[in-house]
DNA sequence: GTGAAAGCGCTAACAC
DNA sequence: GTGTTAGCGCTTTCAC
């Protein structure tokens, strides 16, 4: 791909400097056209490597937009061309470490197609969300990557007559507009509930994000006191925070929880971040882990290794959501599809990291395993 | 601005969904036209807010627009005005911590002008840098924000004759081709040194990524060993490492290095995130930080507020440099300025936050302080 | 293999 | 206040 002759020399720099001689007018076509005594045409054909043209003519061509210092106008071949190899990746925030995993992802396998990612941000706000969709999509995208199933109507809408195909990642459990690809979260909650049950633990405190509109915590959630109920168990203490340094909010929060009931066994916490708060003022207290207390948190982030101790979590499949439903839009793309035909649904399988944070038996026996 | 009728209307849903009604085809301003029986020209000046047009048309235009779910076609509106309200931004890495926030900061203020950015990302790689960059242009933006100053001749070349404002950020070490804004690293890597000598420290260690194309680091480094020459003093030990986890590395490269010399008195980390490593690791080890060695990093990572010890470090202005740079933009875009009249250069000066890791006087009286 | 004409969907500029 | 005309810089299509 880097390696078409074209490609690279595109992008070379002007050999004259044209930004003295010349009024400050961005270059043309035609200016390329001009200097190197070809038709406009035969130009584009060259700068695009479409069609047939003459190795001679070809060389002259590239000479002279190289020469110039010419740069293609795609806001013009766009409008031309009916086709704009955008696609519009709209996702909550970038400070949360996971979204830039899945923006990678993506990233990578955009690479080997026409197809550039371009980002939004939504700062978890569906007015924001809406207002950002409105703005990518008048510039015709591709398609749309965007994060969660839960948008206004008005966005629903929007998205349902683009014509492009729209995926929506990171959650499943929700009804989606085209296509989705992530995991379901109710279930992730549910998962850890039981492995922390089976592995003994009974009196358990559930800390997390105040945040009404990160829906994806709130169904893991939801997953994780129903698993619970559902053992006959309750959540015995909950605390949730909004802002400031997640580091310090789990460690505040947990010697503010841990103060209130001492005898709770077992803290989940919604993000490894504040997990890993708990986790060193546990630590710092002398506090036994996993035996005297379990911990758990969310996301397997990388960054946290180093840590003392690791701590138990569970992989969100990041990556493979993000190469997933780069795929689907690239699929479409080259097919030609306008997303008419038929979402594809992907429910990826969280695994859980028990780290060091999690004992996999019961200290007392009480339920066995299998 | 989120007021004005228009804006919001704008972006509604369909309330009669189109997506059956007609094939497939995008809505142009034509089919609003014709549904509210007002001219193209006039619906254009409704929807843009543009130039007086009476109430009553003015409704029957939002109406028509609102009930069709038109949303405008900017790939034609930029062609047909000359005007593109994009802001290309160009970073090495989303997965840094210190990009992130200065997308924020960018955002923020852009937020307040018609400007919007797209982040472009080079890992590092010049040659992706002049892909990304001969993309975003030829997308003809309002604007470019790029990081650091060191850039391919044809990256350069492309700048320079793009027309448009151009602000290289992070780095003021060299020489900007329009403006810039950002801290010189050198300074931040001299400041450092003189801190440290002062406080008393003369074995120090240093502990940095391989990246030799991250330039800002390795100005940090040059400054740093600069300002150790100039007291006398050279580095005992230095380790670099590339890829992993930062904070697994900060502690893997920390127990070598004081294994290898058990009489380092200071150890200085090139980022926040490996120093943070390294001073879990002390404390695991019972060593008395800042008493047996100090340690400190760089960046300021609020990230990291909540270990058991504040690392001391440096802040260096990264939402302010986000801010500065954005304005600088958004004021020339609002002039109608094609970047020809003299770039600014705007120095911050960051500061050091000396945390619990590193102690403020010498120990033994060595060097009194001023 | 190359060129000429038409037009993508909008907006600037000017009429009315 | 509203409509008309003429492009913006490319690519499509078709002729040669």
């Amino acid at each position: 791909m880097a390696l078409t002759s074209s490609d690279s020399s595109q992008r070379t720099a002007p050999v004259t400097d044209q930004s003295n001689s010349s009024p400050k007018r961005p270059l043309t076509l035609r200016d390329v056209s001009e200097a190197s005594g070809v038709s406009e045409m035969t130009v584009s054909r060259v700068l695009r490597n479409r069609g047939d043209v003459s190795a001679g003519t070809r060389a002259r061509v590239l000479e002279a937009a190289k020469e110039l210092g010419y740069v293609p106008n795609k806001i013009a071949g766009a409008l031309a061309s009916q086709r704009v190899n955008l696609v519009a990746v709209i996702i909550p925030s970038l400070s949360n470490m996971v979204f830039p995993e899945v923006m990678t992802a993506i990233s990578e396998v955009l690479d080997d197609t026409p197809l550039q990612p371009v980002v939004g941000v939504t700062n978890y706000k569906p007015e924001r969300e809406e207002k950002v969709l409105y703005e990518m999509l008048s510039w015709r995208p591709s398609g749309v990557i965007i994060a969660g199933l839960e948008h206004s109507d008005a966005a629903k809408a929007m998205m349902a007559s683009a014509g492009i195909p729209v995926v929506e990642i990171m959650d499943t459990d929700g009804d989606p507009i085209d296509s989705v690809v992530g995991i379901s979260h109710r279930r992730a909650g549910r998962m850890m509930a039981e492995t922390i049950i089976k592995a003994g633990y009974r009196k358990i405190g559930f800390l997390g994000t105040k945040m009404p509109l990160d829906h994806r915590a709130r169904k893991r959630f939801e997953g994780f006191t129903q698993a619970l109920a559902k053992a006959g168990l309750e959540i015995v203490d909950k605390e949730f925070y909004a802002g400031g340094s997640a580091l310090a909010k789990g460690r505040e929060m947990t010697a503010a929880m841990l103060a209130r009931n001492p005898g709770l066994d077992f803290l989940y916490f919604s993000n490894d971040m504040i997990g890993a708060g708990g986790l060193l003022y546990c630590l710092e207290k002398g506090i036994d882990v996993p035996g005297q207390i379990g911990l758990a948190g969310f996301n397997n982030i990388e960054l946290l290794d180093g840590l003392p101790k690791r701590l138990a979590t569970m992989d969100a499949c990041r990556a493979e959501i993000g190469r997933k439903a780069a795929g689907i839009i690239a699929d479409r793309a080259a097919q030609g599809d306008d997303g008419g035909s038929g979402g594809k649904r992907i429910e990826l399988s969280p695994t859980i990291n028990p780290g060091d944070t999690l004992r996999l038996r019961p200290s007392q026996g009480a339920y066995p395993e299998d």
